[in-house]
RNA sequence: GCUCCCAUCGUCUAGCGGCCUAGGACGUAGCCCUCUCAAGGCUAAAACACGGGUUCGAUUCCCGUUGGGAGCGCCA
């Protein structure tokens, strides 16, 4: 049997980091299998779901790389596959028009949670004579709308379900009830769409968040009353935030686009996202190619993961150390922008940027420090100006800068000498000398080795910086 | 409330009856390196939720308890 799997994600938010995970997971399967990716978007919630969001997931799922061989296919244009389905169980007897009224519902619900049962539909117009039956999905013209389409679930027996991650499931059919499958607007709902959909788009596994594993038993019950083999089911463990509680916009950035604009490579969330539920031995770092060689339904694990921001921030400086300098500056460039900063010289920008790259774990940061070799203009931390440019310090850096004009080039080997010496003049310790110049030179108490950030700048912006500093 | 799922360091996890004195990673702390900060190296603290079984032997198997999560929508 041929791997056909897909995700199928509603357009109500941005792709979050749970529906990457997913996404990915789908993806390394199909990969893995040689099987086939299928985009779908499930749409029939008209009222929340917007055309910005679908492109929002569309842009997510390509700035991953997760990249989809059919589809995307949009549930609102698939309305007819549906009815028909909706016709076929209506003409088998296997669904009832319900005239309940919401309010009818309500109160029912209300009243069985009071007697300590679950707060399901209780059947009343299934258990009524049947209205006939007619082709209620296709209902066009004057028929009134104030009806919707149950289906007519099996009172008895148990119901198992076969998944890869959980085992066998079994589940007493007396639990499940009669769900709604077409809304009073003619409008199928999600149990149902979902297996009309996976039946004729020939999904082999349905690989999906365990919030949907009690979903899978009426859905189970749909395949058979539709006289359809159910697929293979995985179900993914959630993720949640540090609270424990499921991942949500109170635990800080979740979508995913948020984290390209953070400065994070898709190679590295997509990383340790597959790492959150999945391991291979020891190993943290992987490479898209060697998730796709490894990655294994068998080895996810069943318990809820807590996202950890901090573990992702270091995958990700991992994933950076792989990069040349020269394809940094191309990484960080947007970042660079972000502050106004343009790039003029590619090779200075590489030098500036190989100087710094084990100081930022992300683009963000890497690009935020090293802007002051970018800018023309030194931006001066008052505290640092306070403790190293001190009157006394200025008339050493006064010192250096008139040494330093004697020179041709900055480099370890001109600069050494000159600062060794200045230091056992004034009885100092190296960092008494370092830290004055540091400040001049890059407005903080913090950046690369010294010498090094004097050689990248280049003796003509060390003497201008220096100059400026004295003012 | 009912049903389903889950349970190893703070976090992600390895472990699939003896190899466990429970391993790795992030984070944390200390030391080394050192012109600052990182990076790097070394070291340390840190877990089998609890109670019953099964077994010669349980982190591993079974049951219960507790804790957490999910579902119970004319949302997906």
């Amino acid at each position: 049997m041929s791997v056909r799997v897909r995700f199928a994600p509603s357009p109500t938010g941005h792709l979050h980091i749970g529906g990457a995970r997913t996404a990915l997971y789908n993806w390394l399967f199909a990969r893995r299998e040689q099987g086939v990716f299928i985009l779908r978007i499930e749409d029939t919630d008209t009222e929340r779901s917007t055309q910005e969001y679908t492109q929002s997931i569309l842009d997510g799922m390509s700035w991953l790389g997760l990249t989809w061989d059919e589809g995307p296919f949009h549930q609102m244009e698939r309305m007819p596959i549906y009815r028909e389905h909706v016709d076929r169980l209506l003409a088998e007897g296997k669904a009832y028009r319900c005239t309940c009224s919401p309010e009818r519902l309500e109160e029912v619900r209300k009243a069985a949670l009071a007697a300590g049962r679950k707060p399901t539909y209780d059947r009343k117009c299934r258990n009524e004579e049947r209205l006939p039956a007619g082709s209620a999905a296709g209902r066009t013209k004057n028929e009134e709308r104030n009806f919707c389409i149950r289906f007519a679930a099996p009172l008895t027996g148990t119901t198992v379900v076969h998944d890869m991650i959980r085992g066998e499931i079994a589940v007493d059919n007396k639990e499940l009830d009669d769900l709604i499958i077409l809304r009073s607007d003619g409008t199928p709902t999600y149990n149902f769409t979902v297996v009309v959909d996976d039946v004729t788009m020939q999904i082999s596994h349905v690989i999906r968040g365990d919030d949907h594993l009690n979903n899978t038993p009426r859905q189970i019950l749909l395949y058979q009353a539709l006289g359809y083999p159910a697929p293979i089911f995985a179900h993914l463990p959630m993720i949640l935030g540090a609270d424990k509680q499921r991942l949500s916009k109170r635990h800080g950035a979740t979508s995913v686009i948020a984290y390209r604009d953070a400065g994070y490579l898709p190679g590295a969330l997509l990383n340790y996202l597959a790492r959150l539920g999945w391991s291979h031995g020891d190993q943290e770092i992987f490479t898209m190619d060697e998730m796709t060689r490894l990655f294994r339904l068998e080895d996810v694990g069943k318990a809820p993961a807590v996202f950890d921001p901090e573990k992702l921030k270091w995958v990700n400086s991992e994933h950076l150390k792989k990069y040349t300098d020269d394809q940094l500056v191309d990484l960080a460039r947007p970042f660079f922008e972000k502050q106004g900063l343009a790039i003029v010289d590619r090779g200075y920008t590489a030098r500036a940027l190989h100087s710094e790259r084990e100081r930022g774990k992300t683009l963000d940061e890497l690009a935020a420090i090293t802007a002051f070799y970018l800018r023309d203009a030194v931006t001066f931390d008052e505290a640092a100006v306070t403790k190293w440019l001190t009157a006394e310090k200025k008339g050493l850096l006064k010192e250096i800068a008139e040494r330093l004009g004697q020179v041709s080039d900055l480099s370890d080997l001109t600069l050494k000498p000159i600062l060794e010496e200045l230091q056992k003049q004034h009885n100092l310790k190296l960092v008494d000398i370092a830290q004055p110049i540091r400040v001049a030179l890059t407005g903080t108490t913090v950046s690369p080795g010294i010498f090094e950030v004097m050689a990248i700048l280049g003796k003509e912006r060390v003497l201008t910086r220096l100059a400026r500093a004295l003012q």
